[in-house]
RNA sequence: GGAUUCUUAGCUCAGUUGGUUAGAGCAUCUGCCUUACAAGCAGGAGGUCAUAGGUUCGAGUCCUAUAGAGUCCACCA
């Protein structure tokens, strides 16, 4: 017997090792049709937070539903290295024992590295167990495992012999902390309070100046020329004169570019090629010398002479100093401006010249642009909207800067000799050197799609058979970082898109919508929640609360809301098991309207909740389940049968609904709908996770008996308003009569407790004051009149109510007798509609004549 | 500058291909410890669906504009 409240914590304990341990995890079933999901890889010293939990759930839910739906189905787990931000941690630990990582060597850096991948990773492990996720873990991938290594580096190779991976040398963004080069994508701009500062160059030979306005004044030893437009009328005449760059003194000349905006600051630009990228394409069309100022780490070099060692903001304030005493300084106009930071060291990103390794976006991206415009080929995102994003996204497209200046991560696979260059995964021979770089974690992370499943090993048999997968889940923050970039490396090396369906859901902020940060101390837990309401109820929630693609506000106060609506199941359920303890077999015959009734809307519930489900629609699963279990289960059906124990139809339905009813569940609420799953007396499999889900089933379709219970339905709830309305007590004496079969008599009268020692005699009915409610819809009719001494008060009361009623009945009859006499209406509505709104209409007419006759 | 999302009850959110009386949770009011569940039951109240136009027989839903909020991309000397 089942407790009187449900316990998460102890529903939740142990299942998990027995699904793993049965193998229920695990993929192979050749008999099937496979279905694939591969885990988005967290980070392997990470740590799950919401954003984890709500995907790993959705996926969870989509991996039950298709096993259970007769599919192979493979959910691969996997984590990643994450190249900086292992790194970084690294780096820290070691500095903080006092060792720095260049002394200590590339080797031995590593083998930290792995040391604290082994000592911190794997709590995810864990982490994805208390969530339920039914991951197979055979097949458990690590960025740096061979899986990935070898594909990676397959795939480099071949990219570079194509020409499609190129070294080069460019402005990239730099990260000065980490020193290692950035792609765009790790760069986010924030609004950043700075400074135009507007400085002084004097044309050569003359006491002229120009009032040259700049953000950055310290780059100006790198200036090798200042630009005007040259249709601004105000310079053009000084085109092809020269400057001089204050302090450094160097003479530069005054050009025309195009880059120079008339509308912007003062309309002169100085030229810094080797500290920005427009000015670096500027210094290509005019041959412009390139000066480098600032080293890997954002301080000085010698070329600012006096400066050199300075950090870069040091060196703008000594060099403001400078500027001013020499009065080469106008003015400071303090501004707001967007400045760029790397994504995980958070310090300002700087523009630097470095030779670096790309990868050629021009053709691949077309090729994608292609692929997502054949309706078979291209992935299908939930929401679409996603699709638009993706294709502006490969309509402007840059080259992918894939190079980091790191030690932890895949090496790049490229020797030197001399000058000759060779990509292969093993030393050409003696004598040549491998690129020091290792590629950022992202080239890695596009592969997975494939390499996860054996691509670049001997034994292909996964990838021939599971891939391309079946469905992706992620956030809409990594669909450039990530998705994208699967997308066209799939195409590139399978001829495929990696995924079929691609759901993207959004981001959990706190409750007052702020994102959740460390900094703001807002965040949540998950494992918290977990603990607090079962990952049962955080799964329903997460994933039952917001429409896909949106943002989610964490709110606790729904969790509480799940927790009881499984309580509530959970009461259901005992109230079920107690009376079917002596079932046999589940056996429909000698059905009561009820049953049928609730069958009915079974049935309806299951074509809906299988239609959204197939659509990622779950916050409609959600609401679909909700409803059906609570108002029409527990509220309606429950509550009739409790005068019916005895029926063996009645005792079947119950079984079978509430069966139904916890595989429906079951993806969002593995674990509870597990542990009573494993009480019922009838059941078709060792666990409800290998078993089927519930199919729609004509022959317990009831269409009339629907109808007549909504209106009996109905009936008891006008019953009730209007003894409450009227302050009826219990031990009024009464009269009533339906239209309905003797059934459907006796179960009015019982759940409205309509004693039989209170049906009035006829004595009483002469001699009492009445009130009467009448009931009319075209199949159930029903009257009810109750007997007692009526006071002045009440009459008059009863008559205010009838006369509201009145009103509100006209109205409505106004309303819908003008509705159909609109031919438009009438012609265009779909049949049904306007027969319903027909025999609507009658009712209230109806209903209206006996309002009327009772005023009088 | 380009794209995109959101604006629905006091709060947080759903609302399928347009179908006429817009739903839920929480909060709130009234009455109930009825033996599955008081973390519950029964019954209420609460919304001119941001604004203004348009298409349509019919608009929360489609179109246009406006206002406010958010996000992404590009630019930012």
């Amino acid at each position: 017997m089942l407790e009187t409240k449900y316990d998460h914590k102890k529903v939740e304990t142990g299942k998990y090792d027995t699904w793993k341990n049965n193998g229920y995890f695990k993929c192979g079933d050749t008999s099937k049709e496979p279905f694939t999901i591969i885990l988005p890889p967290p980070n392997v010293t990470g740590k799950l937070h919401l954003g984890h939990a709500w995907d790993v759930s959705i996926q969870d839910i989509v991996a039950r539903y298709k096993r259970m739906n007769g599919f192979d189905v493979l959910w691969v787990p996997g984590t990643d290295h994450a190249a900086i931000a292992t790194e970084a941690k690294v780096v820290k630990k070691l500095k903080s024992e006092g060792i720095n990582k260049y002394e200590l060597g590339r080797d031995k850096f590593l083998d930290a590295c792995w040391d604290w991948t082994r000592e911190y990773g794997g709590n995810i492990r864990g982490e994805w167990a208390h969530m339920g996720c039914s991951l197979d873990y055979t097949k458990e991938r690590f960025t740096l495992d061979d899986y990935s290594v070898n594909a990676v580096n397959k795939v480099f190779i071949d990219m570079f012999n194509k020409g499609l991976i190129y070294k080069g040398k460019r402005i990239i963004n730099w990260d000065p902390e980490a020193k290692t080069a950035l792609s765009n994508e790790e760069v986010i701009y924030k609004d950043t309070k700075g400074a135009f500062y507007h400085i002084k160059y004097y044309i050569e030979g003359t006491d002229d100046y120009l009032d040259v306005a700049t953000t950055r004044p310290e780059t100006l030893f790198g200036d090798t020329a200042v630009a005007v437009n040259p249709k601004d009328p105000r310079y053009k005449d000084l085109i092809g004169k020269n400057v001089i760059v204050p302090i450094v003194n160097r003479i530069v000349p005054i050009i025309g570019d195009m880059h120079a905006d008339m509308e912007k600051g003062t309309g002169v630009v100085k030229i810094t090629p080797a500290h920005d990228p427009n000015d670096f394409e500027v210094g290509n069309r005019h041959n412009l010398d390139r000066i480098v100022i600032m080293d890997e780490t954002a301080h000085m070099t010698e070329e600012t002479g006096k400066y050199k060692g300075y950090d870069r903001f040091e060196c703008r304030s000594e060099l403001l100093k400078e500027l001013e005493d020499k009065e080469l300084l106008i003015e400071i106009e303090d501004i707001v401006h967007s400045v760029g930071y790397s994504e995980r060291t958070d310090v300002m990103v700087e523009p630097y010249l470095s030779e670096q390794w790309f990868v050629k976006m021009d053709q691949i991206s077309k090729d994608l642009i292609n692929m997502q415009q054949d309706k078979d080929s291209k992935v299908n995102f939930y929401p679409k909207r996603y699709e638009k994003t993706i294709i502006q996204k490969a309509e402007e497209c840059y080259d992918w800067c894939i190079s980091r200046q790191l030690w932890w991560g895949i090496r790049i696979p490229v020797w030197y000799k001399d000058d000759e260059m060779v990509a292969s995964v093993e030393s050409p021979g003696e004598g040549w050197v491998q690129d020091p770089d290792v590629l950022d974690t992202w080239f890695s992370s596009a592969l997975w799609p494939f390499s996860t499943l054996g691509w670049a090993m001997e034994d292909k048999s996964l990838f021939e058979r599971y891939f391309p997968t079946n469905f992706m889940s992620t956030g809409y923050d990594i669909i450039f970082f990530w998705v994208f970039r699967m997308m066209f490396q799939a195409e590139q090396f399978t001829g495929k898109n990696p995924f079929k369906d691609c759901y993207m859901h959004g981001l959990i902020r706190a409750k007052d919508g702020r994102k959740m940060s460390k900094s703001l101390g807002n965040g949540v837990e998950p494992i918290d929640m977990v603990e607090k309401y079962g990952a049962d109820s955080l799964r329903y929630y997460l994933t039952t609360n917001s429409a896909p693609g949106l943002d989610l506000r964490f709110d606790e106060d729904k969790l509480t809301s799940t927790w009881n609506f499984i309580n509530k199941i959970w009461n259901a359920s005992r109230y079920t098991l107690m009376n079917i303890e002596d079932i046999k077999e589940i056996k429909f015959n000698n059905l009561s309207f009820s049953d049928k009734w609730i069958l009915t809307k079974f049935n309806s519930t299951v074509k809906q909740v299988r239609k959204n489900m197939d659509r990622y629609e779950f916050q409609n699963v959600g609401s679909e389940l909700y409803d059906f279990i609570w108002s029409d289960f527990c509220d309606g059906y429950i509550e009739f049968s409790k005068f019916n124990t005895d029926n063996e139809g009645t005792k079947s339905t119950l079984l079978y609904v509430l069966t139904g009813i916890l595989k429906m569940l079951h993806p969002f609420m593995p674990f509870v709908t597990e542990e009573i799953y494993q009480m019922l007396p009838i059941k078709n499999c060792d666990s409800i996770m290998i078993d089927s889900y519930p199919v729609y089933d004509k022959k317990l379709d009831f269409k009339e008996t629907l109808e007549l219970m909504n209106s009996v339905r109905e009936f008891i709830t006008k019953t009730r308003t209007y003894k409450k309305d009227n302050n009826i007590g219990k031990d009024c004496k009464y009269t009533f009569r339906c239209s309905g079969d003797k059934e459907i008599e006796n179960l009015i009268c019982n759940v409205l407790k309509l004693d039989i020692k209170n049906i009035a005699y006829q004595e009483e009915i002469d001699t009492l004051e009445k009130l009467v409610l009448d009931y009319n819809n075209n199949d159930f009719s029903a009257n009810i009149e109750f007997y007692y001494s009526i006071s002045l008060e009440d009459r008059e009361k009863e008559k205010e109510a009838l006369n509201k009623q009145k009103e509100v009945l006209e109205s409505q009859i106004a309303r819908r007798e003008k509705l159909l006499s609109n031919p438009g209406y009438v012609n265009n509505a779909p049949k049904e509609l306007v027969e319903e709104e027909k025999n609507k209409l009658e009712n209230e007419k109806k209903e209206l004549e006996t309002v009327l006759w009772k005023l009088k």
